[in-house]
DNA sequence: CATTATTATGAGCGATCACTCAGATTCGCG
DNA sequence: CGCGAATCTGAGTGATCGCTCATAATAATG
């Protein structure tokens, strides 16, 4: 029975109290990163804004890490959902898939960049893991999308044009989320997508 | 004589030892952050890296992150340097000049983005200020940039292109920068902007 | 109600880190 | 040399933070 993550949830909760406080946990650590930044994010204080004492909060995590690595994964697998419900279709204008992901992502991602810097800023070897396996799967799936539009494309190399498209938005999206957001995002990005991809 | 960054070099280098000293450190600060990250970068640590003592480095700087707030002068500067000889000229064709800039840009920071990537995860209101004031200075050379080009655009809103250029082309730099760089780098951005910008 | 399982508490321990200071060392210069 | 100024040293101090554990409170069970 190898011991994966072994005892990362030490305790699993068992009563409809011990999942409210897990989500109180939660939620508070999302506030506190945003407001505060990784380094006014202790645990005491993450406990304290959740309503509970630092005894419970380590009833669930094993250390301190392990909150940012919970608020991690909900964070990749709520865009790997948004993600898989596509279906490369070559008859729908490639423009308009890439509209819809934008718009699909920037929906399941409630404090949006500003949680996402943040943890970007958490030391942690298995975190970093986890938003590398994120990105992989954008790309995957971008390399998808690209190869069912593969005749109307002025890019030759698929590979690349992804990780251009995926770090060019990651960038935007990140640097530029006080100016732009919702659909006029979604638009430029649409925008400078297609001119760079498609032909005429 | 309002004071201003009052205290930032306790001590002013007057002979050359302290030149060389003053050097160390900041070099080891920087090699140490990219290393070991801001939360691996103590100030004994820099110190020992430096191969001087931590009471040496409290003589030059007055806190720890005054260290971190020298090493982003020091690359912003370079890179306004850059960016300050360049004259936009309507005759040169608009993706040849954005090319030579981003050669340039890539040129002065030897790190490159490994070391930008750690000095974002330094937490000081100060030096997020320096950041920003750096951006606003690339955004204004685009700006001018865009504008001696405006009859060939294709875009309406110069400023958010000039905003869309720049967080793209951080976005790819820093997330791209193990399969993407050097030359192949510049290729790929003065494509992907030339077509977002340029009509035909 | 009694008993056990589950969940919550928070003072405090140990480790780490930013930063100091009293003194040693080296340099500039007559 | 000699002497003052500049530079360097590094053990130590106070504060902070991650994390524990003995204990208490609450819920489920019979």
């Amino acid at each position: 029975m190898a011991a994966r993550s072994a005892k990362s949830p030490r305790r699993r909760a068992k009563q409809e109290r011990a999942h409210a406080t897990l989500d109180a946990i939660l939620e508070a650590a999302a506030r506190v990163l945003v407001r505060e930044g990784y380094a006014g994010a202790t645990t005491n204080r993450i406990a304290e804004v959740a309503g509970v004492s630092v005894g419970t909060l380590y009833q669930y995590f094993a250390h301190k890490n392990d909150v940012f690595d919970a608020l991690i994964r909900r964070e990749t697998l709520a865009s790997q959902r948004v993600l898989d419900a596509e279906r490369p279709d070559p008859r729908e204008a490639l423009g308009v898939t890439l509209r819809r992901v934008f718009v699909g992502l920037a929906a399941v991602q409630p404090l949006g960049p500003d949680l996402y810097r943040q943890l970007e800023h958490v030391p942690n070897a298995l975190l970093r893991r986890r938003v590398t396996q994120g990105k992989r799967h954008v790309l995957a799936f971008l390399r998808t999308l690209l190869d069912a539009h593969r005749a109307e494309l002025r890019v030759n190399d698929l590979d690349l044009a992804a990780l251009v498209i995926l770090h060019a938005t990651e960038g935007i999206t990140m640097g530029a989320s006080k100016e732009l957001f919702g659909e006029r995002m979604a638009d430029e990005l649409t925008t400078l997508f297609t001119r760079y991809l498609l032909k005429i």
